[in-house]
DNA sequence: TTGAAAGCGCTAACAC
DNA sequence: GTGTTAGCGCTTTCAA
C-alpha cells in the first residue's frame, strides 16, 4: 500500500502554482506578494498569504537563484573549524553574512592545497556571492597561479574571492584581501622579549613555505636586527601549528640541551604544548623560561600561567571580509585592508633576572 | 567607457549551450558528459571536455538542483561555532557530509530559540538534504511543537530533521536523533567523586529548562540517591555554559562561605572558569577542592591541573547525524542512536583526605 | 492591479 | 550515440 519513494525525492512540496490555484490568482501574483516589491491589492495579498499558510508553502531557493543570478550565499573555506582561531573568524563571517541576508557555507580543507582548489570550484558552481579563504597561503608558484585563476573565474560569474590573513595575489587581480599586521605583531612581541633582557629566544613552529609563518619569523628577525642581534638558527625549529607539535618540539629542545630563556611560539596552540613540555621538564614559567604565543585565542587565558600573546582581531577579520566583498562597488578603494595587532601581556613572560 | 555592472550580476558565465555550440554538439550531449553516467563517444566527449576547459565552464548548481530535486547540501544549525564542543561536532558533520558528496551550510542561532526556527525555515527553502540541529533543547511546549511542525515540513520536501544531543520529539515524528548518554556520564562522574570520599559536591552551571542540563543534573542526583544521599540544594547553582559564568559562580560560592570539597561543573568551559576562581581564592586543586567537567574538549588538557571530565564523542555525533539522515531508507531502525560517554581521569580530582 | 508567456541552466524522456 | 523536446519553480517583461 505504502508507496516507496526515493529518500531525496521532493514528495509534494507546494509550488507557487499550487498557491495560486488555491488563492484563485495567477502564479505571477503569488510571486509578487513573495517579492513584496510590487503593488498587489490588499485583499488579493491576504488571500495569497492565507493560501501559503494553509499549504505550508516555502519558496524554492534554487528556482529563485536560477532566475535572478544571486544566490545569497557566502562561502567560508578553512583548514579546520576546530581550530579556535578559525572558529572565531568563522563567527565573524557568519554574523556579518547573516546581517547582510546571506547564508554561510562552510568548507574545510585540512590543510590540503588541492582541496582548497576543489572547494573553490564547488563554490563557483554554487554561485556564492563571495568565497572567503582563510589562513596562510602556500608560497608556491603553481598554487598562486591557480588562486589567481579562480579570482578571475569567480569574478566572471559575479562572485568574489576574499583572502583573509594572507597576502594579496598581486595588483589588478580581482580579489578582496583582509590581512592583519602579522609581521608587526611578531616584531612587537620579540621586542618585548628582547627588552626584557632575553637574548636566547627559541622560535617554535616555523613552517617553511607558509606565508603566515614567514611573516611572523620576519618580525622576529627584524626585532633582533634592530638591536644588532642575530637569532640563533639552532633555536628556530620547524613544525605545524598544533599543540602536540609544540609539545614535541619543546621536549626536543630540552633533550638537545639547547639554551634559551624564552620561547616565542608560532601560535597559542603551539604555546600550550610548549608550556606542558617545559613544565614536565622541570622549568618554571616565567621564572626559568618566558613563553609567548600568537593569536590570542581563549586557551591563552586557560593555560597556566596565562599566556602573553599577540592579539589578532579574529571576528573583525571575518566581518570585514564579508562586508568588503559584498559592498565592493561602494568601497572600491578598501579592497585591501590591514587590521592592527597588539601584544597582550599576561603571566607567562617577565623580565629576565640573571 | 567602463560599464557599471551590478555586483551580483552573472556577467557571462558560460552555459551548457555555449559549450555545446563550441563543441559542435547539442546541450544534452554536454549534459551527458557532465553526468558521466551515460554513454558518449570518446571523441565527442573529448571535444566537449576541451570546450569546457576553454570556456572555463562550471555547472550551475542551482539549475541542477532545480531539475533533480536534491541539492546535495546538509545544514548544520548551532548556537555558536566558537564553542569547541560544537566545533568538534561540526567537524564530524563536515567530514561526513563531504564524504557523502554533500556541501555543508553553517547557521548560528546564539541560543535564541526564535532564530532556530527561522534558520530551519531557511533550510527548507534551500531544500537541504538534512537539517542538523545541535545542542540542548528548550523544554518548552511551544518550542517543541514548532520543532515537530518542522520535522513534518522538512519530511514533506524530502528533507530530514536531525536532533543531536537532545531528546526525541516523540514517537512517529519524522526526525533522526543522535544522542549521547548524558545522564549516564554525569552519573558515572558523580559516582567517581562520591566514591573518592567527597560528600559535599557543588554542581555549577544548572540551566533550568534546558534538556542537557536536566539530564546531567539527573545523573548527579541519581548517583547521590544510590548511596542514600541527597545533594544539598545550596550547592547547586544556576548559570549558562560559559567560562565567565563558571568563574563568577565559583567566586560567589566562595564568597558565600559554602562548604564543598568538590565541584562538578556543567561543562569543561565552566570548569575552566571555576578553576581560575578557585585558584584566585587560594584553594589548591585537587588537594583542597576536586574539580570535574563535562564534554572533554581540548581545553580540558590545557587547564592546570588537567581536568577530569566526561568524554563525549563529538566528532562521531556529527558523523552519525549525517550518516543516519542520508541513509535513512537503508537504516530505518537506527534513527535513534545513543552513543556512550565515559569518565576520563586526569589531575583535577583525587581521593578526599580528611 | 493582474494575467499570460518567456526564460533562467540543466536533466531526462523520447525519438532518430 | 546523439539531437529534440519538455519541463523543474520562479521572476519578469509585456499586455490588458
Amino acid at each position: 500500500m505504502a508507496k516507496k519513494t526515493e529518500p531525496e525525492a521532493n514528495r509534494d512540496a507546494s509550488t507557487v502554482r499550487d498557491v495560486a490555484a488555491r488563492a484563485g490568482v495567477s502564479a505571477s501574483t503569488v510571486s509578487r506578494v513573495l517579492g513584496g516589491t510590487y503593488p498587489v491589492a490588499a485583499a488579493t495579498r491576504a488571500r495569497v498569504l492565507k493560501a501559503m499558510r494553509e499549504l505550508d508553502y516555502v519558496v524554492n531557493a534554487h528556482a529563485r537563484a536560477l532566475g535572478g543570478s544571486t544566490n545569497k550565499t557566502v562561502a567560508f573555506v578553512v583548514d579546520d573549524v576546530t581550530g579556535p582561531f578559525y572558529a572565531h573568524i568563522a563567527r565573524g563571517v557568519e554574523e556579518q553574512a547573516s546581517e547582510e541576508g546571506r547564508l554561510c557555507m562552510l568548507c574545510t580543507t585540512h590543510g590540503d592545497p588541492k582541496r582548497v582548489l576543489a572547494v573553490v570550484e564547488t563554490m563557483r558552481e554554487q554561485r556564492a556571492d563571495a568565497v572567503i579563504v582563510v589562513g596562510g597561503a602556500w608560497e608556491d608558484k603553481a598554487y598562486q597561479d591557480r588562486m589567481t585563476h579562480f579570482a578571475h573565474a569567480l569574478d566572471r560569474v559575479g562572485s568574489r574571492l576574499v583572502l583573509v590573513g594572507r597576502p594579496p595575489l598581486g595588483p589588478g587581480i580581482p580579489a578582496t584581501v583582509v590581512e592583519y599586521d602579522n609581521e608587526g605583531g611578531a616584531f612587537a612581541m620579540t621586542t618585548h622579549l628582547l627588552s626584557s633582557g632575553h637574548r636566547r629566544i627559541a622560535y617554535v613552529g616555523r613552517m617553511p613555505g607558509l606565508s603566515t609563518s614567514g611573516q611572523r619569523l620576519s618580525g622576529f628577525t627584524r626585532a633582533h636586527e634592530l638591536l644588532g642581534l642575530t637569532p640563533d638558527p639552532e633555536l628556530i625549529v620547524d613544525g605545524a601549528f598544533s599543540r602536540s607539535v609544540g609539545y614535541q618540539l619543546a621536549r626536543q629542545l630540552l633533550a638537545d640541551g639547547r639554551e634559551f630563556t624564552a620561547v616565542f611560539a608560532a601560535t597559542d596552540m603551539v604555546a600550550a604544548g610548549v608550556i606542558q613540555a617545559l613544565r614536565e621538564g622541570g622549568r618554571r614559567i616565567p621564572d626559568d623560561v618566558a613563553v609567548a604565543g600568537y593569536d590570542d585565542i581563549p586557551v591563552a587565558r586557560d593555560v597556566y600561567p596565562a599566556l602573553t600573546t599577540v592579539n589578532v582581531p579574529q571576528e573583525e577579520l571575518g566581518r570585514a571580509a564579508v562586508r568588503l566583498a559584498l559592498h565592493r562597488d561602494e568601497l572600491p578603494d578598501s579592497q585591501h585592508l590591514v587590521l592592527g595587532t597588539h601584544v597582550v601581556l599576561r603571566d607567562s613572560t617577565r623580565r629576565l633576572n640573571r
